[in-house]
RNA sequence: GCCCCUGUGGCGGAAUGGUAGACGCGGCAGACUCAAAAUCUGUUGUUGGCAACAACGUGCUGGUUCGAGUCCGGCCAGGGGCACCA
């Protein structure tokens, strides 16, 4: 067991490294010289660019191990190119509009301007003590007025381009806070705080039109080379382009609409012969008419309203459907009909919000049908089975089938399909609708346009004014920014902004007539959508500056969670696009690399209550072999539960200042580096806390520990090196190659790893005369040099006893020698039917005959083969010999 | 429900289709110490064996290959996202 903490001050304060005096000590020295600020004259300098950037945080108050993790990652990448002699540009700056601030102001009483400039002061200072290279000059916070009113002038051009439209969209509606929730804050159906049922209200809102770039955004996803393969493949998913086609199902009986034609939309035409009945989305403009008259329907679609909006909640709600008694005639079957019906799973966003569905060969359907006892007629049969085969095939799907046929396969029981594969079948089945005048192909996005109207204060006000005569006005760009007020309340639910006695009354500017003004703020995906463009140039009177984004943009790496793969970068990206076209920027992709790191994961701890214990206040010991948890405070007894993500809720985190106040900042970054790759979730934990504390002290014993054992500082290269010398150059040297290729490609955990490697063959090394010492004397400066992207406070320390008086990171990135990276000879392996044998030492340009002989010749080898006869050997050079009998 | 990802010793993990377990944590043994901490040295996948060594072993299952942790098919389990959380 051990609970007890390491302590800094040590009785041998001489022999320890200090960080607490350390870190603060370098972090003054990078402020005083102004290290980490970025000048724009990149190309005057002759240093390339490279723009750096991590996704900004939500100023919520006190950072956490997740920022730790994310903005380490992107600082080592920072200095590592700095060192290796680039023009870097590594800013930080604050997502800082959202509900929190609101939730806070409603809970404490406080201002969310207040509240959020506070969180972010206090932030700040944290963020500066893990010593990030930051340039600090060209930090915002996206509610400065100043950010926000750059924001606006952005809307206004979108809006004039014609990328804005208004429409109608569904909200969430709490009917006792009379307020719009969040998905978020709908649990189980009802709203967070007042516990009413929700109900979903339309409300005409601003959009985006994103879905116009949905082609684009879709090419555009083959360009990015640098981003990983899932992010790009969820993108694509979820711009969704599928081929299909309308078809018009003539409805007889609608009142006042003789002729009407329901427009539907699928993706398998080739199954119209197998369809059984349609229906139409609760929100469809069919329903919504019916309804007019008819109560049951009324009360159908309140009920399939109280589901929340979430595509979650629709999709896993249970399947009901009404039917309408209409009937919808087959387009290819003269005389058949279908029932329609109104069911909860057709989304008035996809398609037409309205389908013929089809339950042999979709599984939703099939569901609905069985339920609601429809016919369900196979049309698809798997390929290469005889005529009986596919019938019989058909008939058990038809008669007790639970499981949809979705896979490829010929038509059957489809008149002029028949025989036909899918592809086929889609072709000749559109064909025909196109010549019946009954539809055509089309093609269809599961993208839906971007809206961005939030009925809340803490965010950006929409410039816009509505007046009865001229209908929406936008704000005269002289008159931006569009401040938001501060004298508002938050002693009820609502938008402050709405019910502010005189904010909204303004006059229009077009005829000066009394008008309102749009009291919707912006999503705050808006602000986050180009933020890294005014990095580029902070000040700037104008959205950005294009001799700065020209030179600085696309940035070069961008680091950030996986939970944003989607959202986040798809509107960073379409906003580029839309900045692009009206000259706002030259690019039209705005990350050239995307790195997504895993989250930061604790055990859970729970009292004998089941309530959440904090770690902070529990000591573990370790009892015959199992790990047994106490609360500190009286020794009540503590289960230990799962690893889950850090979360307030179950109060399993670490806050990093106390980690930071503790061991060091250092430490922090280094065991956040160690161990895990850094795009899977990374488990936090003392002992791990503890190792690298341990190795920050270990380095600091290396470097100081002996220094009789190392040769003066520029010492040229001794001629002769013995064997042991020699050994250790070439491990340093293979430790800084593999390293350096490990950097570049953001393994940080085999970085640190080959760091280990490079310190344990130091510390065997004892110089046995002056090329020893030159030796270790290089190989301690290579390490230095290597870990100062990931502990550069600890390196400058170290760097400044080895006798440089020329700051670390001032230092440039050492190469490694070439000729002191191969080895003579290779030890590869001998297989005798794929199972390994023996392994072989032999020269390295060894040819494949000699290989072969001497694998062969192997006592191990040769007892496997047992003496029968040898088929065949595959020798790959350098790599492994297996001998086939 | 749909889309995406992950699964390897006691633990975190390493391994361009080519010697599975680098490196770290933990454990065990030893050195130093009056003792402890710290530090250093050795050892550590499982099973059998004094040992040499052998067999087994990367969630399950089937396949491709001279050779599969890695590629393909089908499962199982865990995680992320699902458009108003950021």
């Amino acid at each position: 067991m051990r609970t007890d903490r390491p302590t800094i001050m040590s009785p041998r304060p001489n022999e320890r490294y200090n960080a607490r005096e350390a870190e603060p000590k370098w972090q003054k020295v990078w402020e005083d010289q102004r290290t980490f600020r970025t000048r724009d004259d990149a190309g005057a300098s002759g240093r390339p660019k490279y723009y750096v950037l991590e996704m900004f945080p939500y100023p919520s108050g006190r950072i956490h191990m997740g920022h730790v993790r994310n903005y380490t990652i992107g600082d080592v990448i920072a200095r590592y190119k700095r060192a290796r002699g680039f023009n870097v540009l590594h800013p930080m700056g604050w997502d800082a509009f959202g509900m929190p601030a609101e939730n806070a102001a409603m809970e404490k009483s406080v201002h969310p301007k207040g509240w959020t400039y506070d969180n972010i002061a206090a932030m700040r200072t944290q963020l500066k003590a893990i010593g990030l290279a930051i340039d600090w000059d060209r930090e915002f916070a996206t509610c400065d007025p100043e950010y926000y009113g750059q924001e606006q002038a952005l809307f206004l051009d979108f809006l004039a381009a014609g990328f804005v439209s208004r429409k109608k969209s569904t909200v969430n509606w709490d009917p006792v806070d009379n307020t719009v929730l969040a998905n978020e804050q709908v649990i189980d159906g009802c709203g967070w705080r007042s516990g009413a049922p929700v109900e979903r209200r339309e409300l005409t809102q601003w959009f985006l039109n994103i879905s116009d770039f949905a082609d684009d955004l879709l090419a555009g996803l083959d360009t990015l080379d640098r981003w990983p393969e899932k992010v790009r493949t969820m993108q694509r998913n979820w711009i969704g382009r599928s081929e299909g086609a309308k078809v018009f199902f003539a409805v007889d009986g609608v009142e006042g609409a003789p002729d009407y034609k329901l427009e539907i939309f699928t993706t398998r035409p080739d199954t119209l012969f197998g369809a059984s009945f349609c229906a139409l989305s609760p929100h469809h403009p069919l329903t919504q008419k019916l309804a007019a008259d008819n109560a049951e329907l009324q009360a159908f679609i309140k009920k399939c309203d109280q589901i929340g909006t979430s595509e979650e909640a629709i999709e896993t709600a249970e399947k009901m459907g009404f039917d309408t008694g209409l009937k919808a005639r087959h387009p290819f079957i003269d005389g058949h009909t279908l029932p329609v019906y109104v069911a909860n799973f057709v989304l008035m966003e996809y398609g037409t919000g309205a389908i013929f569905a089809c339950p042999a060969h979709d599984q939703r359907d099939l569901d609905f049908a069985r339920k609601y006892k429809l016919p369900v007629i196979p049309v698809v049969a798997p390929k290469d089975r005889d005529a009986a085969a596919q019938a019989a095939f058909a008939e058990e799907l038809a008669a007790h089938g639970t499981d949809a046929f979705t896979g490829d396969g010929v038509a059957i029981n489809s008149d002029f399909l028949n025989g036909l594969d899918v592809t086929a079948a889609k072709r000749t089945a559109i064909a025909k609708l196109e010549a019946m005048g009954l539809g055509e192909g089309t093609i269809n996005y599961r993208l839906r346009d971007w809206g961005i109207s939030r009925q809340r204060y803490w965010g950006c006000p929409i410039p816009v004014i509505h007046c009865e005569a001229c209908g929406t006005v936008p704000v005269p760009r002289a008159q931006l920014p569009v401040l938001l007020p501060d004298d508002v309340s938050f002693d009820r639910p609502g938008n402050p902004l709405d019910r502010h006695p005189t904010w909204k009354h303004v006059d229009c500017p077009k005829c000066g007539k009394p008008a309102r003004r749009e009291t919707d703020t912006f999503d705050t995906f808006v602000d986050s959508s180009w933020y890294f463009a005014r990095f580029c140039a902070p000040n700037a009177v104008t959205p950005t500056d294009r001799t700065a984004t020209d030179s600085w943009l696309p940035v070069d790496q961008y680091f950030g969670g996986v939970e944003h793969a989607i959202l986040h970068l798809l509107y960073a990206r379409f906003f580029t696009r839309a900045m692009h076209k009206t000259g706002h920027l030259d690019v039209e992709e705005p990350f050239a690399g995307l790195f997504t790191q895993g989250m930061v994961n604790h055990e859970t701890y729970r009292d004998a209550n089941g309530q959440w214990v904090p770690p902070s206040e529990i000591a573990i010991e370790t009892v015959g072999g199992a790990r047994i948890a106490k609360r500190l405070s009286d020794g009540g007894p503590v289960t230990i539960g799962a690893i889950e993500k850090m979360s307030k809720s179950k109060k399993n985190t670490v806050d990093p200042e106390d980690i930071i106040a503790q061991y060091g900042a250092d430490t922090a970054r280094w065991f956040m580096l160690s161990d895990s790759p850094p795009e899977r979730d990374v488990q936090w934990t003392d002992a791990g806390a503890e190792g690298a504390w341990r190795f920050t002290q270990r380095v600091w014993r290396l470097v100081t520990g002996t220094p009789d054992d190392l040769a003066p500082k520029g010492t040229a290269l001794p001629a002769d090196l013995d064997a042991a010398a020699l050994g250790l150059r070439r491990v340093a040297h293979q430790a800084l190659a593999a390293l350096t290729d490990d950097i570049e490609n953001l393994r940080f955990n085999r970085a640190v790893a080959r760091i280990y490697e490079l310190a344990n063959a130091i510390s065997a090394f004892n110089p046995a005369n002056a090329g020893g010492k030159w030796a270790k004397r290089e190989a301690l400066e290579y390490l230095v040099l290597m870990i100062a992207p990931m502990m550069p406070h600890l390196a400058e320390e170290c760097w400044a006893a080895l006798g440089h008086e020329t700051p670390a990171v001032d230092t440039e990135w050492p190469v490694a020698d070439k000729a002191l990276l191969v080895e003579d000879s290779v030890t590869i392996a001998v297989q005798v039917n794929g199972k390994r044998r023996d392994e072989l030492t032999i020269a390295r340009d060894a040819d494949v005959e000699t290989v072969e002989r001497a694998a062969l010749a192997l006592e191990k080898v040769e007892k496997a083969i047992d003496g029968k006869a040898v088929r065949k050997v595959i020798v790959v050079p350098g790599k492994i010999v297996n001998v086939v009998v």
